[in-house]
DNA sequence: CTGAAAGCGCTAACAA
DNA sequence: TTGTTAGCGCTTTCAG
């Protein structure tokens, strides 16, 4: 048994398919005699609708595509947690691309806006060229960006330079001298916070009359092992620093790590401040820069899906609150150390 | 400038619409003159295949869904996280369908397999009942389930049995007598592991010859507050129980939560054991049951992308182990409390 | 090798 | 109200 077609339940109603279109769309144009007869056609048939062949007559999709970058990262699953409550909640399917290598970035931002198979896109945590952005434009495909700026283009961000400087200049008031800053490499041509965290630790800095040490500045590829590595070498230092910041919690975890390794106390030995506030920040009661990830993922998705029923005259850009969490990580040095 | 098509191609070229097709799809039988000026007019008219069209005519969707009760719910994270891995490595698209109501839960289970949008599903922490089973087996659906059993069906299981029976003699050869267990309610229809747990935890509890005290099983609604209060009532008891078996990591933080709250020292004052070792069981160093939750993503995609090229004689079911991993959220029992 | 034409299953415009 | 028909854009025989 084949799956049954609308020009099975025309038959089996004896109607034109017309009809049974009208019925199953909700078309008030049909008498209620007929309405029923396909209603039971429908029924003995076990009829659904062909979502592809209703989709290419349409020219629509009903489907909405997200790309994310790293899914195995937790500021990204949170952010999706919030797109997905929403697209969950609308008539909308989701599908999700997930990039772990360059190619298929490319091959993503590429095909996906000429293949049809999305009414609209999310991009989250994901720097686009000028090029990619053109394309995108000429496609007509609705767009929105979550965490990654572009002129021409609604987007939902941070400003995460004043984040840098806040978690900073925290550190700084609770009197610390030597500050780190351990990150992401800061030349990721696609990783645009890490640099701007950067600029807010320096203007914290220089606001402070501290000058910058270069060997204050680590960088690696992401992760709490790496967090973790970065933190040695930085107590391996002649002249440890009292205090770091991290890119990331993430990372943040890796410097708990590490101090726990060396028996130091946190925070009497050393400060520690990381960024996002994930759940894990809770727990582990890391002092942290906030920034409301489920949310981004919220407005997002709504931003997206209202650019999709009305053009706006000009792009949309929804900037998000950060916000300082004090918690357990953080406290003045010992003065022992200064 | 609408989106051209492989007509607008075929006519740029000078040729037919099958000769672009075939040049498309790698079809060797075109000589290598026609291959080339269908592939200029494809590159100047920057022309991308439509997908939906592609999928109707050839009544394959190149999609495969994925069903997932709350997203919200770490393990269910961690199990898509192997999904994605290897589904973004294949060459089908996802779609995620979320649920987190009943209405969805049928709407999603009753939909998908008629409206052919997906070739494949994968059903993860989802009990089925046996009209549903039935009605994906009357579709043809390709189907495996993760975290979930069914006699007719494709399957990636655990034994929760064995679990809950383990994590619970682990607390008892550490000396404690007086262990409770909460958990999800026990009478929720699709949950079958929270029973399996359960049923593990009395078999020890009988083989060592402790009787079982109802008001050391609690149960709720999934979450980490959740877990937080059944601490409190237990530990309100005349008699408290020296040690905890929590259905889930999460309901265990909610555990120690509740020791911190009364100033408790665990695992001195009190033992907690948790299930599924969910990344954060690490930070905290929870003694827990591991599953191999990514894993168990990563099985249940490639016998799903297996059992879509061909047919098995019969349902495959993959049988994942458990072990315990002990840190430091249990010791002996203090003496003054036995 | 290549072009023409017949679908894939559905919607919507057009008649009736 | 309703049936008929022309697409939606692509693949795939079937001739040539």
């Amino acid at each position: 048994m084949t799956t049954a077609t609308i020009r099975d339940v025309a038959k089996e109603a004896g109607v034109g398919v017309g009809t049974v279109s009208r019925v199953i769309n909700g078309n008030p144009a049909v008498s209620e005699a007929t309405r029923q007869k396909v209603l039971d056609a429908i029924e003995t048939l076990d009829f659904t609708p062909n979502m592809v062949a209703r989709r290419l007559s349409l020219g629509k999709t009903q489907t909405i595509g997200v790309i994310v970058p790293y899914f195995t990262n937790p500021s990204v699953v949170e952010r999706l947690r919030g797109v997905v409550s929403v697209i969950a909640a609308s008539d909308y399917d989701m599908v999700l691309f997930d990039v772990e290598t360059v190619g298929r970035r490319e091959a993503y931002l590429h095909d996906v806006p000429g293949r049809r198979q999305v009414d609209g896109l999310l991009i989250v945590s994901l720097e686009l060229t000028n090029q990619e952005v053109e394309r995108l434009e000429r496609s007509k495909l609705p767009t929105v960006l979550v965490d990654a700026r572009h002129p021409d283009l609604n987007q939902v961000v941070v400003d995460n330079v004043e984040g840098g400087y806040i978690a900073t200049k925290h550190l700084i008031e609770l009197g610390h001298r030597r500050i780190a800053y351990i990150s992401d490499f800061l030349n990721d041509p696609f990783n645009s916070p890490v640099r701007d965290r950067f600029t807010g630790y320096t203007m914290a800095l220089e606001e402070a009359e501290i000058p910058f040490r270069t060997e204050y500045h680590r960088q690696a590829r992401h992760g709490r092992e790496e967090g973790r590595k970065m933190t040695h070498d930085l107590l391996d230092l002649p002249e440890p620093p009292t205090a770091i910041f991290a890119y990331s919690d993430t990372q943040a975890i890796g410097v708990l790590e590490a101090a726990r390794e060396r028996a130091m106390n946190v925070p009497a030995d050393l400060s520690v401040i990381g960024f996002d506030d994930i759940e894990v920040a809770e727990y582990l009661n890391i002092t942290t820069i906030r920034q409301f990830l489920y949310e981004s993922g919220v407005r997002g998705s709504k931003l997206l899906l209202e650019s999709m029923t009305r053009q706006f005259s000009k792009p949309k850009c929804i900037s998000l609150p950060i916000k300082l969490i004090k918690r357990r990580t953080t406290a003045a040095p010992s003065s022992v150390a200064v």
